[in-house]
Formats: C-alpha cells, sequence, structure tokens
DNA sequence: ATATGAGATTAAGGCTGAATTAAGCCTGGC
DNA sequence: GCCAGGCTTAATTCAGCCTTAATCTCATAT
C-alpha cells in the first residue's frame, strides 16, 4: 500500500512517517505543493494525505487540479483550521475524508484503513477478509476460523494487497510499484519470494499464477 | 491487435511497451516522426499512439498526412500539454482520441479497448461480447453464461481478434499480420494450432472454417 | 473414385518466466 | 556493540506455453 504523504511541518511529517511506515505502508513524503501535484499525477498512489497550508501552491488547487485530470485516488485533507466552511470546501475539492490537527497518529492509520476499504467497496467490514481468511491489521497477523498465523511485515503487507483486490490479477510489476516507495529497486525477484512464503503459511492455492500476467488471490475456493 | 506506438521519450516507451504487451497487444515502437509517417501508412495496424513532441516531424503533421491518403485508423494522441487549443486541433488533425501526459499507463490501456471497439461500430458495451461469449479483458478470460473459462495469453489474443471482427471472414494471413509485431515470422501453422485450442475450450463450432479463404467467428449460433 | 492440397491434430522441443533454496546484509533489540 | 530474525539478492531448478513439425483427415475437383 504506497502512500504519498504532503506536509511542510517537518517534525509532524517525521512522526506521521514513522507511524505510518510502522503500519506496514510505503510512504513518499513531499513538503512543496507544486511537486506534490506532479508526483502525485504521475506515480500510483493507494492514497494521498494532503495539507491545506503548503508552500509553493495551496492544497486544495491541488486537489482540484488532480480531481480535473481524472484521478480518483483517494485523498486524506489535514488542516489546522477546524471551521465549518473549510470542510466543506475540501470536500467539495473532491477530498475523501478530512481530519484537524492536532490528532493522533492512531487516528490518522485508522481513517486510512477505513478509506483504503472503501476505495475498493468494501463498506462496513470492521476487519478486512477475503478467501476465509481475516487480516487483524493492528496485530498484522491472519486468522483461518480460530487458528491464528502470525506473518512478518513482508507477508503482511503482501497480503493486505492482495485481500483488497481479492480475485484481480496482480502483475510483478503492479505489486512492486504499490508496495514499495519510490526509492526503491524494481529488479528483483521479492516479490516472487514472498508469494511462496504466503503460500507455505496459507496454502499452495491460496495465490494463483498466471504466467506472464501476474498473481491472482482468492479465487481457487 | 496490433499496435504502433510512436514516442520519443525511451523510459516511457519502455514502460508502456511493458503494459500494452501484457495486454496481449503486439506493439511495434518508433521514436521518429518520418519514420512512423512512412510506417503507418505501410503496416496494417489495428491502433497508432501517436505523441505530438517528436523528432523528425511534428506528430500533428504526420497526422494530417496519413488522414490526407485516407488511413482510416484509429489514433490516440499523447500530449505534453493540456490546453484546449491543442485538443480541438489534434481532433480537427483525424485523432480519435486524446490523453495528456502525466497518466497511468492503465489508463491508456483502458482507452485504447474503448476506442477499439468503437472503431467496431460496438458502442457502450462495457465488456466485449459475441456469440454468446463474454471476454473479460483485465482477467484475461472469458465467460459463457456463468462459467468461467481460463485462457492462455495467446488463445485471448486470437480470441479478442476474433469477438472484435464477429461473422467476418479472416485468413490466415491476416490474422498472423494483425496478432504478430514486425519482427515475427509468418511461416508456420500457429494460428491453426492456436484456433483449434480455442474450438477445444469453446465447442467445435464457435469458428468456421472456409477453405481457402479464412475462418469465421460467431456464425454458427 | 481418386488425387491433391488445405486444414486438423498431436506430440516434442525450446524458451521464457516462475519457484525454490541458500547465503549475505541490514535492522532493531538487548 | 553484539546477536537474531527477516528482507533481499542471486543462482539454480522447475514448469507452462508457444511454436514447430510430422502425420492424419477431409473437401474439392478432375
Amino acid at each position: 500500500m504506497r502512500l504519498l504523504l504532503v506536509e511542510d511541518s517537518v517534525p509532524l511529517a517525521d512522526e506521521l512517517m514513522a507511524s505510518l511506515t510502522r503500519q506496514g505502508y510505503a510512504v513518499d513524503w513531499l513538503a512543496d505543493g507544486r511537486d506534490a501535484a506532479y508526483q502525485g499525477a504521475v506515480e500510483p498512489y493507494d492514497l494521498i494525505v494532503l495539507d491545506l497550508g503548503l508552500p509553493g501552491r495551496s492544497g486544495l488547487d491541488v486537489l482540484k487540479e488532480w480531481r480535473a485530470q481524472g484521478l480518483s485516488t483517494p485523498v486524506l485533507i489535514l488542516t489546522a483550521r477546524s471551521g465549518w466552511a473549510e470542510r466543506i470546501d475540501g470536500l467539495k475539492a473532491g477530498a475523501d475524508d478530512y481530519l484537524t490537527k492536532p490528532f493522533h497518529p492512531e487516528e490518522l492509520s485508522l481513517r486510512i484503513q477505513g478509506l483504503l476499504r472503501r476505495a475498493r467497496g468494501l463498506v462496513n467490514q470492521p476487519t478486512l477478509q477475503a478467501a476465509g481468511l481475516s487480516l487483524d491489521e493492528s496485530r498484522q497477523c491472519v486468522s483461518r476460523g480460530n487458528e491464528s498465523i502470525e506473518l512478518t511485515s513482508a507477508e503482511f503487507r503482501l497480503l493486505r494487497y492482495f485481500m483488497l483486490h481479492a480475485g484481480q490479477i496482480l502483475s510483478k510489476g503492479h505489486l512492486g510499484e504499490h508496495l514499495y516507495d519510490g526509492e526503491s529497486e524494481r529488479d528483483s525477484n521479492v516479490i516472487e519470494v514472498h508469494v511462496n512464503h504466503l503460500r507455505r503459511k496459507l496454502g499452495r492455492d491460496i495465490i494463483e499464477t498466471r504466467r506472464g500476467q501476474g498473481y491472482r488471490f482468492g479465487t481457487s475456493a
């Protein structure tokens, strides 16, 4: 799950980066509105966290431009002011959720979880479920029936992405783009290795291979 | 489905080639406007993706020449600039669709899908349907009623072409030209073999053979 | 009816992409 | 600063699919 964090306050950004990374998100951080406008349109983010008070360009302005370009990535807005007017402007400009400073980083994580699920059409699910599995995002483990299975963080990240996109064919390139941040290399077989680990823990047929196309999760049963 | 990609940026071209190839398109790539003007007029492409900012000759100029020659192949224009004026110039010169950079490769695939269908007179069909079959282009499989049938990528490519040209007689030479790119050999019985595989999966009479002329899809039922 | 050639069928080979394993490196905890 | 676990890399093994090619069948014409 790859996020773009647009926030000019360095200490806050640091704190959020740490928190989000611990939750298993790959986060790119930008402080400038102009950079953000470009990068948000080009890189395939799963969600964007956007502060409204930015140098370079106003956050609202950037958001409007993205929506005009047809970008449908969920956007969560951060703002210092809490007035109703601001909030309505944000939603009108195409924001999907809204958080007023100050807030706890965990609150942000929860909103992000919800937003990502809603974006995939999974409403009213307290926990992420697919293919007989139930993912515990706070403990980073997965359970089938009443047995609980431990996951390493790489496995957790990959499985979460699969469960959010159950039934879809996902190429290794696509998975690499959405599981690793902008700094990472892209020529390796990491995905294959972790797919292999997930199959070992959850069963050979939990992930199907479509040769030359990619992987598909949760179609066997 | 054979495409010509005219784009001078090497990294972008690489990315698009990879994406389009995975979608089952046979893609020829040219970086120069003069080469493109010639090859686009000579080779039987199903669609052309044309960048406007090119070395050699302007993309718009090339497009105008093609249209003056009576070439009716659908053309999708890529451009860095997003102004209305540009857009109108492009459409006036004979473009069928228009995409402004930056964009996501999946967006391009979707536009191409739509354009190919429109070019065959299939409007407002979210999925490609013919002869009681419904083709899922994202999952590269086909369904009849509620049974889903897996396809290998060669089968998918061939079947998509047949479904877009249902009822028409298609010679093996024609199929070879439209399913394989410029680098491929043309003296083999590949088409026959894959036609055979499709008949095995979808029923003997899904493809009729007109001896000495070619094949015809979707006339039996 | 038979000959001819086009198309159908089948199986083998090779290529390419994926699975697997092990080793090295990095990180986080003590 | 050391140790352990796990992420990543790299090398090898494995498997699926595409293509080829050889053989068989059938349609058509003479």
